[in-house]
RNA sequence: GGAGAAAUGGCCGAGUGGUCGAAGGCACUCCCCUGCUAAGGGAGCAUAUGAGCUAAAACUCGUAUCGAGAGUUCGAAUCUCUCUUUCUCCGCCA
């Protein structure tokens, strides 16, 4: 969420500014609504200090013992006048909330403009793709002649389409991998590991910025009393870690790091990517999340980036750092770096991972706040997030870049250990 | 699932209709005393928001907030209703 201060300042800069993103701001609707809001506040608040100040006269007459009558006479028609009063008023704040709860994050200036993903820039390149001297398989067939050890058969038979069921040593790999992942961001990153919660109600899902834009993108848990939204991604259960409170400044950084499924509709999403692990309704993710100061952090998404690249570094895989341009960049971020992992099947690379500083739009939408010591104000704080990766995404290109003549895979040495075996058939 | 109790400021905790945004304590900040890793004294110290003033802040005045929402009342932390959460006991259970 935006500060209304800068919408009540230089809206037109600010309107510039949303459009990059592809947000349209009506300012003719906004000042009017603004100019109604604060007719029908100063009308309401003063219409609550009247009734105060009477009661409170009451109070004092009856507390001498005198009679009260002649001034309880003067407000008997203010209750009426009092409750339409605040009726409207809260309607019309509403309505402000809503406006301003559906706009973007504004961007850093060290992000592109560009209006999609062939905008983006290339920050980086590591790594080279391995030539292959026979004809290589994808994903999807080195599983299935492994044994049916990725099986989308069957998952269509439990769930439908967009699911898979892991077998075997495949099994395996995808846990040695959430393993490798979570041991590197605890022991050499300094993340503290964290298990949440898979469902979250409607205020987190607010608090990270998902409602109410993107509802549609949900899986969602309609109960009597209240619905649940299943998580799309551990960001949202471990971001609201600090929603509405107040932290000290001792207590910053937070870094937190958690495994979890995380579940996407898919919704307008058909016909991409049909094929394979790639788009699913359900994979794991360990997922990165820091509470940071202001100052901080910008140079904490640089921190973070390479926390998530090191996991590449170590597994040999190929990967690009991508700089999203403004028209790419999500809704409540204000820069992301995508990681893009080579895909030997598909010569390209693909997205494993998509770091973002949120600055202090979730903060703001989640009141979390830390006191400045040398001002003493309480100051929202920055959130950052990114995946440390996609889980599923990443067995994906193991597949595809450890993949041999004879259809087996190679297991990368880093995840030796967590296998006890080099090979899988 | 059944029965009962509770929810107050950063924390603990008082407060059952009226000058209560809330006693007291702890923590924290500043000052004094003292002087050495202790103790004493004084002051300050919730959040959000609006208006005024301002270059900005400070400041002044107002409003809202005592788990959430609704109600009774001139007036609600306090009374009523609904919901949520926590705790205790019983049942069930991975």
């Amino acid at each position: 969420m935006l500060d209304i201060n800068l919408l009540r300042g230089d809206i037109a800069a600010i309107t510039k500014k949303l459009e990059t993103k592809g947000y349209k701001l009506d300012i003719d609707k906004f000042n009017n609504l603004e100019n109604e809001r604060k007719f029908l506040q100063i009308k309401t608040e003063e219409l609550q200090a009247k009734r105060n100040s009477i009661s409170k006269q009451v109070g004092i007459l009856k507390s001498k013992g005198e009679d009260p009558q002649s001034i309880l006479s003067q407000v008997s028609n203010l209750g009426e006048e009092l409750k339409a009063a605040e009726f409207s008023f809260t309607q019309l704040q509403k309505n402000i909330d809503d406006l301003l709860s559906g706009m973007p994050n504004l961007l850093d200036d060290s992000v592109p403009l560009g209006l999609n993903e062939t905008e983006n820039k290339e920050v980086r390149k590591v790594g080279v793709p391995r030539s292959f001297d026979f004809d290589i398989k994808d994903h999807v067939d080195l599983g299935h002649n492994l044994n049916k050890q990725v099986d989308f058969e069957l998952a269509s038979k439990l769930s439908g389409s967009r699911f898979y069921v892991l077998k075997d040593k495949i099994a395996k790999l995808h846990r040695a991998l959430t393993q490798f992942m979570l041991d590197m961001h605890t022991e050499s990153h300094g993340y503290t590991e964290m298990y949440v919660p898979y469902l979250v109600n409607s205020k987190t899902a607010f608090g990270t910025g998902q409602l109410p834009k993107f509802e549609e993108d949900f899986f969602k848990i309609s109960q009597a009393n209240e619905d649940l939204y299943l998580i799309s991604t551990a960001e949202i259960s471990l971001t609201n870690f600090v929603a509405d409170s107040i932290l000290k400044e001792d207590e910053l950084p937070i870094k937190m790091v958690a495994h979890t499924p995380c579940f996407r509709s898919e919704a307008g999403s058909y016909g991409r990517d049909t094929r394979g692990m790639i788009r699913v309704h359900q994979f794991d993710k360990v997922e990165l999340v820091q509470i940071v100061k202001a100052e901080d952090s910008f140079s904490a998404l640089e921190e973070l980036t390479n926390h998530a690249e090191n996991i590449l570094k170590k597994l040999k895989l190929p990967y690009r750092v991508m700089l999203l341009c403004s028209g790419d960049t999500g809704f409540a971020s204000a820069k992301t770096y995508d990681l893009e992992v080579w895909i030997p099947s598909q010569s390209t690379y693909r997205e494993i991972s998509s770091c973002s500083c949120m600055s202090d739009f979730q903060g703001r939408r989640m009141k979390a706040r830390v006191k400045n010591s040398s001002t003493g104000k309480n100051d929202f704080v920055h959130t950052l997030n990114g995946s440390g990766l996609a889980v599923g995404r990443t067995l994906v290109a193991i597949l595809e870049n450890y993949q041999n003549a004879d259809g087996s895979i190679t297991v990368p040495e880093a995840l030796r250990s967590y296998m006890n075996c080099d090979t899988i058939t």
